[in-house]
DNA sequence: AGGTCATCTCACC
DNA sequence: GGTGAGATGACCT
């Protein structure tokens, strides 16, 4: 599996993108989307996945991933985007893993990929959509999304109006901001 | 079967 | 406006 990265200068934040290459259709395939703070962070995770890291100059020979990498750079200067779509019209694939198997958790995806850019929801108010009152366990299919961005999970937030977790809870603080971040991106100034 | 969890509500202060 | 306990349902081992 490869990888690549995109650099945030504003938000002191690395996208690591990892893929590969469908051995039917030959298309690259989006396997994953994870966020560090640093590229040491970085580097120990290539090392713990085996990824192959593709740098910049190798990019002509990844013509798709190459797109991909300006969506990106548009959506983090503030662009008014809206990242599934243009995602959509690129020659990639989006593997949504194996991880959402239950009805319940395709629901769950299936309603926060409707969301748009700088719309925002809760936690309860998806729970009502999907007829179900488990708010909380849908914080815990969202804790495990692989594509952060496509699957647009940080437009959910608390009823409270505070803020809510992101990417788990083991830097909370860092975490929180940088939901906050990609929120404020998107025009969300309320939370 | 029992533990975990990116929540919510309500009762305090 | 902050905090803590209890309810809660889906998921994982």
């Amino acid at each position: 599996m490869s990888a690549i990265y995109y650099k945030s200068e504003q938000l002191e934040l690395i996208v690591l993108v990892s893929f590969n290459y469908g051995s039917k259709d030959g298309r690259v395939h989006l396997k994953n989307i994870k966020f560090f703070k640093n590229l040491e962070e970085v580097t120990s995770y290539l090392d713990e996945n085996k990824l192959e890291l593709i740098e910049n100059r190798d990019f002509n020979n990844f013509d798709s991933i190459e797109d991909l990498i300006k969506i990106l750079t548009d959506y983090f200067s503030g662009k008014s985007i809206n990242l599934i779509e243009e995602i959509n019209s690129l020659n990639i694939e989006i593997d949504f893993n194996k991880k959402f198997t239950t009805k319940f958790s395709q629901s769950v995806i299936r309603t926060v990929m409707q969301l748009k850019r700088g719309e925002i929801t809760t936690y309860s108010e998806i729970a009502d959509k999907i007829g179900s009152k488990a708010y909380r366990a849908i914080g815990n299919v969202l804790r495990n999304n692989p594509l952060p961005l496509i699957i647009p999970c940080h437009r959910v937030v608390k009823k409270s109006g505070n803020i809510g977790g992101f990417m788990g809870k083991t830097n909370k603080e860092w975490e929180q901001n940088l939901k906050r971040n990609l929120l404020q991106l998107e025009g969300v100034t309320r939370v």
